[in-house]
DNA sequence: AACCAAATCAACCGCCATGGC
DNA sequence: CGCCATGGCGGTTGATTTGGT
């Protein structure tokens, strides 16, 4: 026997949302705020699941939200944070007021993977991911290379806090642009027990600690010397963006495997 | 005009993290 | 400490729309 639905399903309304039912959700949120999806439909009078509900409001009835049309610059930026990031759609979305996790899912699925994926195949030369490697052997060292593996990890979900624990990792820094650093096992005493930067395809380099670790110290790499606790995405981000903007002989995408 | 395939996207599903008890 | 309810996430589905022949 499998896991119990979420909710009962039995006398529920199913697949696309009415306009009665949109302003039924609509105004029973504006007069007792979000929160408690479970009980909301009862009390609303909509014969839907809550999470039926909060998926509506979150991606479609919220007055915040932008829909279509994406710029050629959120289009842009999608494509660094989720090579950045993976798929972690909700993180993504978080750095594009007014667009949603599924917005973005979906644009990536229809528009941008392809894209991604065409442009990879227009690098695909032998010749190129010689070059390609070569360059990414410079900036970490042909030992640390040889070091790296590469996983195809499964993806994880990241909360607030575990972002700040697990994903305050210095980017730049990791990239090997600053001071020098010697105790490596500083990342594991911050809790850091995998990093990823992923590929444009979505393919991400996981390096667990231990490898991590060992990339850093057999190549001399340079890593901060104290990293607080409280460095959230957003100031990863903010970093990243500062690479970007120097990043004008595509030094990220020396980082990416073709 | 009719048909079919491909593209799009809203909605659903199952899983997991978190917090309260 | 374990259990449970809840919220939130990413993956997937399937209905609808669009484009090509």
């Amino acid at each position: 026997m499998g896991r119990a639905p979420c909710c009962s399903k039995v006398g529920l309304q199913r697949g696309p949302w009415t306009s009665r039912e949109d302003t039924l959700l609509i105004n029973y949120i504006q007069a007792h705020g979000e929160g408690h999806w479970r009980s909301l439909p009862k009390k609303a009078g909509l014969l839907r699941c809550g999470k039926s509900c909060r998926l509506r409001w979150m991606n479609y009835l919220r007055p915040d939200i932008k829909r279509g049309n994406i710029t050629p610059d959120e289009d842009d930026l999608i494509i660094r944070l989720h090579s950045l990031l993976g798929n972690r759609w909700s993180l993504i979305a978080g750095r594009l007021p007014g667009r949603t996790d599924n917005e973005i899912k979906n644009y990536w699925n229809s528009h941008l993977g392809k894209r991604v994926k065409n442009t990879k195949a227009g690098n695909n030369s032998h010749r190129i991911r010689k070059r390609k490697q070569r360059e990414l052997d410079n900036e970490i060292g042909e030992a640390a290379a040889a070091k790296i593996k590469i996983h195809l990890p499964k993806a994880t979900r990241v909360s607030p806090s575990s972002v700040a624990k697990n994903i305050n990792i210095n980017i730049q820094r990791m990239m090997g642009s600053s001071s020098s650093h010697e105790n490596m096992d500083d990342y594991a005493d911050w809790g850091i027990s995998g990093l990823e930067l992923a590929s444009n395809d979505g393919e991400a380099w996981a390096f667990n600690g231990e490898e991590f670790a060992g990339l850093v110290h057999d190549h001399d790499s340079t890593c901060p010397s104290s990293l607080p606790d409280d460095i959230m995405l957003g100031d990863i981000f903010e970093e990243y963006q500062e690479l970007l903007k120097q990043d004008d002989h595509g030094q990220f995408d020396s980082l990416i495997i073709a």
